[in-house]
DNA sequence: CCAGTTCGTTACATCGTTGTAAACCAGATA
DNA sequence: TATCTGGTTTACAACGATGTAACGAACTGG
C-alpha cells in the first residue's frame, strides 16, 4: 500500500488539493459539511502530511538538535530527557548527536553537516574554542549548553549555571565540618576545559576563605569525567595526599572515588567525605548516599528551549546569558551526624 | 546570509543546476575542470544540500528514530549510544522518542506520528499489546528491541536475549553458592510485562532444577523498574520474607535493593546476595560491585541496524528472530570468596 | 565525408505541500 | 435585475534537489 498524498485524499472526498490541505492545517473557511467529507477521506485512507515535503515548503523541519558529548554519562541522559520534554511541549522533534567530547566531532556538529534538516542546534561543547566558533556561519541557530566557551563576549545564546559559586559552596561545606585536607578530583590537563577550571576556582576560593591550606598534592587531574577516572585518581590520593574529604566536579568520578575508598577500608563520611557535582540519580542510591551540587536540570532544558524558540521566531538580540539556580544536596557522603537538610544557594 | 541552493552555485559557475548536483552526487560524466570550477564555488558559497528537498525527491530521509521508555535509565541510554554509533555508521541519524512505557504514548508512536520524516523505527515497548501492533499500517518498516509482543508470531524483525535462560542461570548462580531463601524483585502486575515474566520463568526454572522450595512471599513486585522500587521491594522483603539472596530482574532495581541492604545494616554479599541483570556501568562502581547478566548490547544494536536497513533496501521476507548472546558477570555482590571470573553463556 | 558513438551538459518534470490571488456562489442590497 | 458582500473553494506557482531524455560537440570508423 502506497502512502497516501493530497491529492488522493482530495480525489476520495470530490474536493481540491488545496481544500484539504486547508482541512489538515485548520483554515477556518471550509464549510462544515466540507470538513466532515475530507476528514472522512483523510480517516480512511489514513492520511499522514509528508514532512519532508512540509519543510522544504515552510523552510522548518521541527526537528532540533542535541549535541552532547555522550548519554552514557547519566548527567546528559538526564538533561537529554529533559531536553526531548521541553521540546516535545513546542512540538518539535529531538534527534541526538554524541561527540565523544571529541574536538573533530564538535566541529563538524557546529559546522551544520545537518543543516537543512534541524531548524536549531542544542550544543553542550567539551573541547570546542572560541575559534572553532568564529568560523561557524550562523545559519542554524544555536544555543550553548553548560560553559561558555572562548573568553571574550560569544554570539551565542548560552545556559549554565555559576559554576564557581557551586563549587565553592560545596568546598565551604567540606571545610565547615572540618575538615582541612580537602582534594578536589577533575581537573583536566587539555587546552580547553573550561568547567573543570572554574570548579577549581571556587574550590580555591573556598579554601582561602575557610583559612584551610591549599596543598597542590591534592589537586587529581584526570583524563575524562568517568567513574573509572574517578577511582583511579581517588587511589592516587590515598597513595600521596591523605585527605580527609575529596570534592569531584561531577558525580561519575565522585561514585568512581567512593568505590576506591571503600574497597581500600576508608570509612565515608568518617574518615574521607565525598561530595559530587550534577545530582544524578545513582548518587541518591549510593552507599553511603552521595552529597552533591544538584543543578536544576529542567530549567536549564526548559531555558534552552526556549532560547532556542525566541531564535527561531526572529528573534536576533544579543546573546541571552541564562544562569540557572542550583541546590546542595547534602547526603550521607559528607553527613556525620545526620544533621542539616538540603540548601538551595544560588 | 541567505541559504544559498543549487542555483546560487550554479550561477556562480556559469553552469547549470543539474551540473552542480552532479558534482555534489559524485556523478561520474563530469569534466575535471568544470569539477574544479563548481567545487570553488560550493566551497565559496559554503554550500550545503537542504535535506528536506533530497528527501522529499528521494522518498527518503536518512533518519530513523529509536523509542525507548526513558533515557534515565542507564540500560536504554547505553543501548542509545551504541544504536547512535550503529545508525552512524551507515549515514543515518537518530531521533530518540520517549514513550515512558505508556501505552498511548507507545501507540502514537507505532502509529507513524512522523512517518515520512523517518525511514524506519527501532523501538523498545514495554506496554504495547499484540493487538495495538496488528492494528498498525506497515509503511515504515519497524524492528522491535527487547521483548516479543504478544504471544503469536509478529510480522516484524525482533532483537533480544533468551531471557528465560539468562535468569535461570543467574539463579542458578546463586543457588550453587548454597543460598535457599532466593528472592526476586521485578514482577510486575501490569497486563503486559513480557520481560518481567519471562525472567520469572527462568528464577523459577532454576530454583525447581536446583532443588531449591519456591517461596511466593519471596517475589515481590514492583510497580516500575527503577532504583527507588528496588529499595522498597528490599525493604518489603527484608520485613516478611528474610532471604539470603536477590535476583533483580534489572540493574536499577538491584541498585536500590542494595541501597536498602547496606541501609539496614546487611551485609552483601555475607548475608544476602545480590545479582542484577542489564550489566550498566554503575553496577561496575557499585560497592560491592553488582553482579549481572551483561547482554550484548552493542551487538543488540547493531543488529537492529542490520535488520532494518534489510528492509530499507527491500528485504521483504518473513520476519527475523535475532537471538543476541550474553555473558554472565560475576562480581563482588555474589562473591563471597573471590573465586570464579566471568562466564560466558548461550 | 557522413553515420554512429561517446562524452559533457542542459531543460524539464517531478516529489508533496502551502501561500497567493483569483474565481465562485450564495444571499443581501440598491 | 444588477451590484455588492462575504464566505468558500480553486488553480497555480513556488520550496530545492534529482532522474530522464535530449542536446551539441567531439570523436570513431567505414
Amino acid at each position: 500500500m502506497v502512502r497516501p498524498r493530497l491529492k488522493d485524499v482530495a480525489e476520495l472526498a470530490g474536493v481540491s488539493i488545496k481544500t484539504v490541505s486547508n482541512v489538515v492545517n485548520d483554515y477556518p473557511h471550509v464549510s462544515d459539511e466540507t470538513r466532515a467529507r475530507v476528514a472522512a477521506a483523510i480517516a480512511e485512507l489514513s492520511y499522514r502530511p509528508n514532512l519532508s515535503a512540509r519543510s522544504l515548503r515552510a523552510g522548518r523541519s521541527g526537528v532540533v538538535a542535541l549535541a552532547v558529548p555522550d548519554l552514557d554519562n547519566p548527567y546528559f541522559a538526564e538533561l537529554a530527557t529533559h531536553v526531548i520534554e521541553a521540546a516535545d511541549r513546542r512540538g518539535w522533534t529531538v534527534l541526538i548527536d554524541q561527540t565523544q567530547g571529541d574536538r573533530t566531532k564538535e566541529r563538524v556538529v557546529i559546522s551544520g553537516i545537518r543543516d537543512h534538516l534541524i531548524d536549531g542546534l542544542l550544543f553542550s561543547p567539551l573541547a570546542l574554542t572560541g575559534k572553532d566558533l568564529a568560523g561557524r556561519d550562523e545559519r542554524t541557530p544555536m544555543v550553548l549548553l553548560g560553559e561558555r566557551i572562548g573568553m571574550g563576549r560569544s554570539p551565542y545564546d548560552h545556559v549554565g549555571i555559576d559554576n564557581v559559586a557551586a563549587a565553592r559552596a560545596a568546598t565551604l561545606h567540606l571545610a565547615e565540618r572540618g575538615r582541612r585536607r580537602i582534594a578536589a578530583i577533575g581537573v583536566q590537563r587539555t587546552a580547553v576545559a573550561a568547567t573543570g577550571r572554574l570548579r577549581l576556582k571556587g574550590y580555591q576560593q573556598a579554601l582561602a576563605e575557610a583559612g584551610v591550606p591549599a596543598d597542590p598534592s591534592l589537586v587529581a587531574p584526570v583524563a575524562r569525567w568517568g567513574r573509572a577516572d574517578g577511582a583511579e585518581a581517588m587511589s592516587r590520593l590515598l597513595d600521596s595526599g591523605a585527605p580527609d574529604a575529596v570534592f569531584c566536579f561531577n558525580d561519575t568520578l565522585a561514585l568512581g572515588a567512593l568505590r576506591t575508598l571503600l574497597k581500600r577500608g576508608c570509612e565515608v563520611p568518617g574518615e574521607v567525605m565525598v561530595m559530587g557535582f550534577d545530582d544524578i540519580q545513582d548518587g541518591r542510591f549510593a552507599t553511603p548516599t552521595l552529597s552533591t551540587v544538584a543543578p536544576d536540570k529542567a530549567l536549564i532544558a526548559q531555558s534552552a528551549v526556549d532560547l532556542l524558540a525566541e531564535r527561531l521566531s526572529g528573534g536576533t538580540g544579543k546573546a541571552h546569558e541564562v544562569c540557572v539556580p542550583h541546590r546542595l544536596a547534602f547526603r550521607e557522603s559528607t553527613d556525620v551526624l545526620g544533621e542539616e537538610p538540603s540548601r538551595t544557594l544560588n
